[in-house]
DNA sequence: ATCTATTAATAAGC
DNA sequence: TGCTTATTAATAGAT
């Protein structure tokens, strides 16, 4: 494609040799991003000419280093060192424990069991109503704590306010029968936040018919 | 070049993507070892099709080590080392993603949850009850094809049977109580595979109370 | 760099 | 894929 037929060999003339170079360097790196466009190719040319200079063209979609990465894996040819290699080993054994472990998980949260036999359903059943009951042996560790620190407290903090309340209303008045009245309004004034089965319940309301 | 001129863009055809590769893989292919002889330039040529076929070049006096070494000492851009640190970074990823389903499974197998508060405990248990759920109701697909595959239906058979010598022993009797001592034995000699919930719960044992 | 005659590459079709 | 051919694209050689 030129004014002329040229053979394919080592073009002697020096100055030649790079105006044909740079020629067709350009061409060549048009073609690669064509290639690259056109068939959505992953492309790595590298060229460096008979003077050392460097020109190159990696798929902007990519990068040098996964496309040699992808060059080894396809290739089986080695490029990097036995610290990569090991490195890549880790990797993937890491990442094979993390699929055994979404698959666990999966499972466990009763996804993709169409794959599964009854007989593997057993120990998968088990272990939720093993986790289950644990979780919820936790919850109710956790309410006795809550019923001890909260139920304790509002508690006492109720009696001593009937108390006090009490005391006044008995130095003014000394009627018992008013305060009695007057502890349970107070009481439904504060609602408690507790699940409704650790609400307080009412003090036993019949103390002063004991006196 | 062709019978028309194209648009460098991406060809949405795939057929017509392949064929047109395919050509200027050659092509490009060509273009590489004509400047690697004419003008004794280094190049590394390589090429992944979107279907991820391999095809490369590389200057048969060189090799890719070499060339990418050179391609490390001229364009200062670190290979080696930038992928030492990716592969690096990688490992640390997959492990911490390791490490965080490795807690969410100890959580729904009911361990380490001391650690948790309350309020994180009801997400777990919602995940424990709804996969024990499916898992369940799994079960009990599974346990509808062994219904149909025989094993019911022998029972259903059993039970027939038994109606129907009932029937002859009452037509010859008039005594209903026999029958249903002997119906309980029945199904106690062949106890149930299935798990403790889709076992048959006994038909009301007081029917003859109401007599 | 730029210009063009000429060859090379290739798009479309089979 | 492989072949054919009309047409475009690349480029050798000259300036």
């Amino acid at each position: 494609m030129g004014r002329g037929k040229i053979e394919i060999k080592r073009i002697d003339n020096s100055t030649n040799r790079q105006v044909t170079f740079s020629k067709r360097r350009n061409g060549i790196m048009k073609k690669a991003r064509e290639i690259n466009v056109l068939c959505d190719a992953e492309v790595s040319l590298i060229v460096f000419s008979s003077t050392g200079k460097l020109a190159e063209f990696i798929s902007p979609n990519s990068t040098l280093i996964k496309i040699l990465d992808k060059y080894q894996t396809t290739s089986g040819r080695k490029l990097w060192d036995a610290k990569h290699e090991y490195l890549k080993s880790e990797v993937d054994r890491v990442k094979k424990e993390n699929d055994s472990m979404q698959i666990e998980l999966r499972h466990l949260k009763g996804e993709d069991l169409t794959s599964l036999n009854p007989k593997e359903l057993i120990p998968i059943e088990e272990a939720l109503s093993n986790g289950l009951s644990r979780v919820r042996e936790k919850q109710s560790e956790v309410v006795k704590v809550m019923k001890k620190n909260g139920r304790m407290l509002e508690e006492e903090n109720k009696r001593l306010n009937y108390i006090l309340l009490k005391t006044q209303q008995m130095d003014i008045e000394g009627n018992g029968r008013e305060l009695e009245n007057e502890y349970h309004q107070n009481t439904r004034d504060y609602p408690s936040q507790m699940p409704f089965s650790f609400r307080v319940q009412p003090i036993q309301p019949n103390l002063q018919e004991n006196k």
